[in-house]
RNA sequence: GCCCCUGUAGCUCAGCGGAUAGAGCGCUACCCUCCGGAGGUAGAAGCACAGGUUCGAGUCCUGUCAGGGGCACCA
């Protein structure tokens, strides 16, 4: 379907070189034509500021320039009044002919509708979650998770082939801790004399699951694995704990394509070509501190062996960052440099990646990395969204997976549901920090805007079932009946195209989640006072109206989709 | 100390350099009991502060104040 915005820039575009050619506008550059939906019923349906902005190239009153181009408007189907208001706006008002015919191309278009062509032909990648297997997923790591698919699921009605991919560790240290930690379990729950230990010990992961992991380890080895080291261990409760996030995601509807091992990194020498690389266009050095190290620091590097360096601050970091340890074992910013590289030679046209607060001033560095080896670091587009603090009881509850407090994805979902979920870990800016408030989470009032959006589709199904139960077809209804309410509920859901547009544009997926709420807002009211079956209203607007709940239903369902949440037919 | 994010209605938050700043919840008053499990109408109430850029600033720039996060040879 047709981008409204679009249509209108291009007939204005049309309007001022008609007006050029003829004399009525000097000559200027056209400027790229934006075209919005004003705020108050009466500046239209849609305006544009162009004017506004072509009063200094054009050396005009921007309210003469805007009468102009008014005047030169081509014919267009969708256009039934163009106004020109002070001081040098040009308002369009929608055909409304046009307008009702559009219930028909909404239902023609069906689970597709605004299926844009933005990204036809194109591939895009979305990183997000990445969580390391060695904890239960959390509710703050959910909210990149569904940030992420909800992009994800934009960029697929834009029009590009998406790949979502999941970046994993499951080697280094965290891992042997998390081994070690089952170990323990293990040795308690076969009864032998071990020391769990104490509260200050941050090796030691505290979580239950580790508990219960260990039980079910008994029961399938007895005590077979009682000499062992760690590494089983850490086998064992890395596939448990990805099995465990798997699951929750799948919970909420998140599933990846592709689970990047960071480990294949080394396998394949990819870590240490990029090193040799960065090598030999000079950004590696070794030293003990770094080369702009102050005094300071140079004192208390006493005892530090040397360590392989990224010489950043070329590029405008503020300190260089080590790569390789003094251990000879690479920090996690190597691999995190080749893993991008890696992607970027994977031919995408569009990389997005997920991050935390917490790792936002690590993409700085893998950016300054890959544009020193030659790649385009715009490529790689990044949201960062804020921390999520889990207030319960009006006070924050502290997530550390270590210490074995946390907040889980499955805890959540159990308190709510995976459409509340969803929709209240997108219902916000990713750069504004969140407060998941659990106990309003819980609850299920009407403080809930999930329900009210989904209500709006019950009430379309709801309709259509009444209907069908009673006999009443809406095939080949006569839309010229539908009225003002009818047309007002159209606009907005024409609208929808654009939101996805920007939201794929902009990469803010969290605007689909405000105009969800709005279009609800729109509906409601309307529902409430445009009957279809009550038996005051004629037989064929009674159709007609029907015609237009069908394809509203359509509008929320798409909606809905598109935010990962489901469209009941009933509450 | 430096870097990033945020300060908009009582609360939680939208807001693309453009017209009289919007929702939800809460509050106040009223309507509906139906095609409906969470319905509707109306009302009070706000851009942290100070400069600047611009024809035009909640939006861009600088500074101040306040909150959060980050500044590892952790990941």
């Amino acid at each position: 379907m047709k981008l409204i915005p679009h249509e209108l820039g291009s007939l204005v575009e049309q309007s001022i070189q008609a007006a050029q050619a003829a004399g009525d506008l000097p000559a200027f550059e056209i400027p790229a034509i934006v075209v919005e939906t004003p705020r108050r019923p009466e500046q239209g349906d849609y305006a544009t500021a162009v004017a506004l902005q072509l009063a200094k190239p054009a050396r005009m009153n921007p309210f003469h320039i805007a009468t102009q181009i008014a005047n030169h408007i081509p014919q267009s189907e969708i256009v039934g009044a163009v106004e020109v208001a002070h001081p040098g706006y040009i308002n369009f008002r929608l055909n409304e002919d046009w307008l009702r015919q559009q219930v028909e191309a909404i239902l023609a278009e069906g689970d597709n509708l605004f299926q844009l062509s933005l990204g036809t032909g194109k591939r895009a990648q979305v990183e997000f979650v990445s969580a390391n297997p060695s904890g239960p997923i959390t509710i703050g790591r959910s909210r990149g998770g569904v940030i992420g698919d909800t992009m994800a699921r934009i960029l697929e009605a834009a029009g590009y082939d998406v790949e979502r991919e999941y970046y994993f560790n499951n080697a280094g240290r965290q891992m042997r801790n998390l081994g070690n930690s089952l170990r323990i379990r293990y040795l308690e729950a076969l009864g032998r004399p071990v020391e769990i230990p104490g509260e200050d010990d941050d090796t030691f992961y505290r979580g239950d699951y580790l508990i219960e992991f260990a039980q079910d380890l008994v029961r399938e080895q007895g005590d077979a694995l009682a000499e062992a080291d760690w590494q089983p261990f850490k086998e064992y409760a890395e596939k448990r704990m990805f099995e465990w996030i798997r699951s929750s995601l799948s919970r909420i509807r998140i599933h990846h394509d592709v689970f990047f091992n960071e480990n294949s990194l080394y396998d394949n020498g990819a870590v240490w070509d990029v090193l040799k690389a960065l090598d030999e266009r000079g950004y590696i050095y070794r030293a003990a501190v770094p080369e702009n190290a102050s005094p300071e620091e140079r004192e208390d590097a006493g005892g530090k062996g040397e360590a392989v360096w990224f010489r950043s601050t070329l590029l405008g970091d503020q300190k260089d960052r080590v790569l390789v340890k003094s251990s000879g074992e690479p920090t996690y910013t190597l691999p995190d440099i080749a893993y991008h590289v890696n992607k970027l030679e994977r031919g995408f046209d569009l990389l997005v990646n997920v991050l935390g607060a917490d790792h936002g001033a690590q993409y700085k560095v893998v950016q300054y990395a890959v544009s020193a080896l030659g790649y385009d670091a715009s490529k790689i587009n990044v949201i960062i969204n804020q921390m999520v603090r889990t207030v319960r009881d009006g006070k924050e509850v502290r997530m550390s997976t270590r210490r074995g407090i946390y907040d889980t994805l499955d805890d959540l979902i159990d308190q709510t549901s995976p459409d509340v979920v969803r929709y209240m870990l997108l219902n916000r800016s990713p750069n504004s920090h969140l407060d998941f408030d659990l106990d309003l989470a819980v609850k299920q009032s009407n403080e809930n805007p999930v329900y009210y959006i989904q209500n709006a589709h019950v009430r379309c199904a709801g309709i259509l079932r009444e209907a069908q139960a009673r006999g009443v077809s809406d095939e080949g209804a006569d839309l010229s009946l539908l009225g003002d309410a009818e047309l007002t509920f159209i606009r907005k859901a024409l609208q929808l195209g654009t939101e996805i547009e920007q939201a794929a544009i902009s990469l803010e997926p969290h605007r689909i989640a405000f105009y969800a709420l709005e279009l609800a807002r729109v509906f409601h009211p309307i529902y409430d006072n445009v009957r279809a079956l009550h038996g005051e209203v004629p037989l064929e607007t009674g159709k007609a109206r029907l015609r237009f709940y069908r394809a509203a239903k359509v509008v929320f369902r798409r909606v809905l989709d598109l935010m990962g949440m489901s469209a009941p037919e009933t509450m």
